[in-house]
Order: structure tokens, then C-alpha cells, then sequence
DNA sequence: TTTAATTTTTAGATAAGACTAAAAATTATT
DNA sequence: AATAATTTTTAGTCTTATCTAAAAATTAAA
């Protein structure tokens, strides 16, 4: 179908275009640690192949087949993302590496065996929503900690901060995706919370209370 | 590591090396429905790299550290093929394909992981035998169904043809690894047996009986 | 054992993807 | 608005892995 570079491309450029009317050259050069002039040679071919819009010297946006596409890998590699936690014991912070290479193997039936297989899930090990077989998916509600009212609780459904430190102190304090959070307090003069995780009751900086997202 | 290619031709030179001093070019070249010429360029890449031992006009075969890594990628190779047909419902003659592009993900963790979690098979869907993670594996002692005596019984433990044909037409007799295999009747114009296969009773040809192996 | 057939290697070309350096276009600054 | 700074593209090179066609070596046959 696509090569694996091609689909690289096409994945950074999904992220990137949030919002945003077109990504530029250099975004992409940044996100993917290559030269500009490499992007350039690209973007040209993704065009060629009618899977993004390229607008010379102004930048690019996936087109709805380039975004169907994304939206394919997206779902295969949060898949195996949530197959290496639940099923292979490996931690937040190891998945991303492994995912990246899985994410490329090519075959419709793996995915959506695998999909049953793991009952269907749907959001990854980090909260993020995993796309339907079609490239739907539901965008919960979440909200991050640090904005819930006092006494208020919910579950665990996301990270910002994908950083293997912070995915380690997560594991370090038994927070996890599905935890059960509840705030208890707040101190106005850092933000810092004082909130029950399951059972325990921690405290956590204002930085850690904004990149945890729950359902309430 | 090693290149997909390399690896692909590591384990072309190991499957074609049995017995044999030296593999020859055009071997390989049939082997991997490519030409001579892109084998030659192989071969000295390899011969670099120690992973073979190349002698030009006469082939190659692969060094202690070349059947190191085969054995790997047929460690994971294996280990595949048992996850999807245990795990995500494949049946036989579906699992080459996407086990070939399982194979090369690159992680150890994964693989060892997988191991475990499949609870450490000593065999493939096909009876041939997954090296541990040293790379050694237990040649069991099969001998072809055509070869016991009336009466014995034994357990399937492998198959010598792996064509989609016949790995189907094992799959509609319910005919699996793992089956209780009894020799009831040989005829001896034609060499076609009756057999049971766990319970039930059945005639198969000579050349079934040839290329179905069993464990007594 | 000399010629014929086959196999293997070399030489040169191609394609994908990445790079550097220079040129061109765009954006920012005075 | 003119110049400076930045961004992007172009042109040309490199690497990996292929291929074709021709040359060289080996093996088989007469």
C-alpha cells in the first residue's frame, strides 16, 4: 500500500494539522528529526498519491483519503499499544517504540482480530481513543484534574505529558488509566492537590494535576 | 540491527543450508524470487558483516553468528504464527504471510515477552520447533504417518507440505496439531490408510499419510 | 580435451529516501 | 519600501536494494 516512510509522514502531518489550515515544511522537519529538503520531496509524492493538499512555499493538509489513512495507523498503533500493557506487562513509558513498528505491519484481519481480541477497547494505555474498522472514534469528555471542583471525583482517561519520566512516577504511585480520582484539596498559593487515587491518598504538583485528564 | 533484506536472505541461506557445505547463488535467488545479480551484492554484504562465509563462483553459508540471528527470526516467526492462530483465530494457512512482516519488529522485550505469554510453545501451528531465546530448540522425534505401524498411535507434531491446499483440507477433517492419530488399515495397492484423528475416522491418501508427522 | 551450456559476477542503471549547499521565495525589520 | 532574516525549494550527491546485459568462470557434453 504506502511505505513505511510515507506512512511516518502521513501521521506527523495528522498531528500537526489540528486546527490549523496548513502545516509547514519546517513543523514537519521538526516533529520528524529530518531537513526540510526532505520534507519538501515529500509532501510532492503524498500530492502525487492525492493523500495531501500541498500548497508550495505555504505548507500541506492531508486530504479526507490521506486522513483515513492516518486515522488507520493511529488505530493500529494504539492497539498494540494496549495489547503490550494488558497482555505483555510492559509499562507506559516502553510501548511507544515497539508500537511504532507495529503499527506498519500490513494485513486488515490482524487489526481487527486484534481488536476482539483485546474486547474491543477504546482508548489506549495513555487515554488516548482508539479509531473504529471505519476511523471513528468517540472523544470523551475529559477534563484535567486541576479544574475539577473540590470533593468532586473521576477516572483516569488521559496524560498530556507523555514523557517517560512522568509515565514513571505515574507507575511509581499505582496511578493508572480507570484509576479512581477524587480531589480533596487544593493550595491556592502553588496549585498543588492533595487527591485519592483508588486508595491512597497522595499529594501531586500543580504540573502533575494539569497533564492528568479524568471523566467525570 | 540487520536490514529487513539481510534478514531475509540470513534466513533463506539457513533454511537451504541443511547438510550442505555451501548454498549456491542461484538457490537463494529461486528461493527469494530475485535475481542472481542482487544475490551476489547480498552475498558480500553479508560476508562483511561475518554473518557468512562467501566463496565466489562456488555460494555461501551462513557463520556461527549468521545462524545466531536465523534462529532468532525464526524464534519470532514462530512465536507468531502461534499468537495468531491461538490468540487472534488465523487459521494455518493464513499466519505466513503477516508472520513475515511480525518477524522483523525489532525488540527483545517483545519477544521474550510474547514467549511468555503464549506460555513458552515448543512448537509452531506447523510442528516445526521455536528456538528458546538462546536460540536452541528440541528437534522431536517425528516420524511420517506412512511409516508406523497398524495399530500404533502417536500425536500430530508437524506437516512437510504447507501449501493452502492441504493445510485446508486438514482444517475441514478437523485434523490440528496436537491430534491423537491411530493407524487402523493400510492398503497396500495404493498406500491410502484409514486412520482415527481424535475421534474421528477417516481415509486418507498415500501422500497424506507422507506429509502428516507424528510423535510416538 | 575442446566446445557448448550453465552459472556467477561485474558494470552500469534505476528508484526510494535522505542529505548538503545554493538559490529562490516569503516574512520581518528598520 | 528596501533590506535583512528566515523559510522553502531546487539541484546534485549518497546509500540501499533492486534490475538488465555483458563478461568471466565453472560445469557438462561431445
Amino acid at each position: 500500500m504506502h511505505s513505511i516512510s510515507e506512512e511516518n509522514y502521513i501521521k506527523a502531518i495528522y498531528h500537526l494539522q489540528d486546527g490549523k489550515a496548513l502545516v509547514s515544511t519546517n513543523e514537519i522537519a521538526g516533529r520528524m528529526n529530518t531537513k526540510a529538503s526532505s520534507v519538501t520531496d515529500m509532501l510532492k509524492k503524498l500530492a502525487d498519491k492525492n493523500l495531501a493538499e500541498y500548497v508550495p512555499y505555504k505548507g500541506a493538509r492531508l486530504t479526507d483519503k490521506g486522513v483515513q489513512c492516518a486515522n488507520q495507523i493511529i488505530r493500529k498503533h494504539r492497539l498494540w499499544e494496549v495489547f503490550l500493557v494488558e497482555k505483555l506487562d510492559f509499562s507506559w513509558d516502553e510501548v511507544h517504540e515497539v508500537a511504532e513498528q507495529l503499527e506498519h505491519v500490513q494485513s486488515i484481519k490482524l487489526t481487527n482480530e486484534l481488536d476482539r481480541f483485546l474486547e474491543y477497547p477504546k482508548h489506549d494505555p495513555h487515554g488516548d481513543p482508539i479509531p473504529d474498522s471505519n476511523g471513528h472514534y468517540e472523544q470523551h469528555t475529559q477534563i484535567a484534574l486541576s479544574q475539577i471542583e473540590l470533593g468532586q471525583h473521576g477516572v483516569l482517561t488521559g496524560v498530556v505529558n507523555t514523557s517517560k519520566d512522568f509515565l514513571q512516577y505515574l507507575d511509581k504511585h499505582d496511578i493508572k488509566l480507570g484509576s479512581q480520582i477524587q480531589l480533596l484539596e487544593r493550595e491556592e498559593f502553588d496549585g498543588s492537590c492533595r487527591i485519592i487515587s483508588d486508595t491512597d491518598e497522595i499529594y501531586i504538583s500543580k504540573l502533575t494535576a494539569e497533564s492528568l485528564f479524568v471523566k467525570i
